[in-house]
DNA sequence: TCTTGATCTCAAGTTAACTTGAGAAATTAT
DNA sequence: ATAATTTCTCAAGTTAACTTGAGATCAAGA
């Protein structure tokens, strides 16, 4: 800790209190994620509330959502200023959307796998798991360019 | 279509049949996930059952696998053979138990973050979301050089 | 004050999962 | 037999999400 309240978190602070290293605090400022203040020297100087914010995107990046995807909820709230329970709650409750629907389309894909096992299909044109429907409904890793838009 | 059944699937009718780009099916060759022969002029020549692993390639990158677990799956099984019916299901049944895994992460990690909202926490110390036990529910994205084992 | 230690900036490297491009053979269609 | 496709190989580019390294400056303790 740095022992002076005065001005706020260092970067270190914040490293030591998440977890993230320094280098990836750095890194999401130049992804308008957080967007500390400088002090006399040029060093960050963050607010209580980027904590919050870097927890939510620690949590957020946990459950496969992109930096994009998150830094586009994020840009919702208060640039500077604190979040308050009510912004916090909001972006939350949005993001509980996101994980139900992630929820369910594991749970449906789940399903036609074992429907499958059964099936012994080798056309793919008939094929439960090749529905357009269902490409939609988790999408997972990689540079995918086509069909790679945001859900 | 080749028209000429007698020597097995072009690389174009893979990427006809399964929507993967013939860079990408070249591309899974170098990462052991399919081992296609070749004929006289030295293209590659593909069983049906490729389509098969194919295909469960693709479904497990929509669940959010890396292809390098799912190489391993895979590698479980024989090469060059036709897959049998036990094969597939011994594989798929593995996979449900990991799709299973991963739908109770995203609930718990659902319900935490529910629990987030009410509590109002700053300090991460003692917040639901960032006990290490729920850091292995999900791994999302990205070089994570720490910590990022193989669940 | 002086010496570590923390930060700063900026460029370049890294991993995953592919794509794009170039130049050259093999296949297929006419 | 030709032209038009398809494939082949190999190198290099791309995106996401960071890390690593270099050289310089700021801050804090003995």
């Amino acid at each position: 800790m740095t022992g002076k309240p005065s001005q706020g978190l260092s970067i270190g602070d914040l490293s030591a209190r998440t977890g993230l290293a320094v280098s990836a605090i750095r890194f999401y400022e130049t992804h308008g994620i957080v967007a500390p203040l400088r002090n006399a020297g040029g060093h960050r100087r963050y607010a209580r509330s980027d904590l919050r914010r870097l927890s939510f995107v620690m949590a957020a990046q946990a459950l496969g959502f992109s930096l994009r995807e998150i830094a586009v909820h994020l840009a919702d709230l208060p640039a500077h200023k604190a979040l308050s329970k009510a912004d916090w709650a909001r972006i939350s409750a949005t993001f509980r959307t996101k994980i139900d629907a992630r929820i369910t389309g594991l749970t449906q894909l789940r399903d036609k796998l074992d429907g499958c096992i059964g099936c012994g299909c080798l056309s793919l044109t008939q094929c439960h798991l090749y529905n357009p429907d269902d490409q939609a409904a988790a999408q997972g890793a990689g540079p995918r360019y086509l069909q790679t838009q945001q859900g």
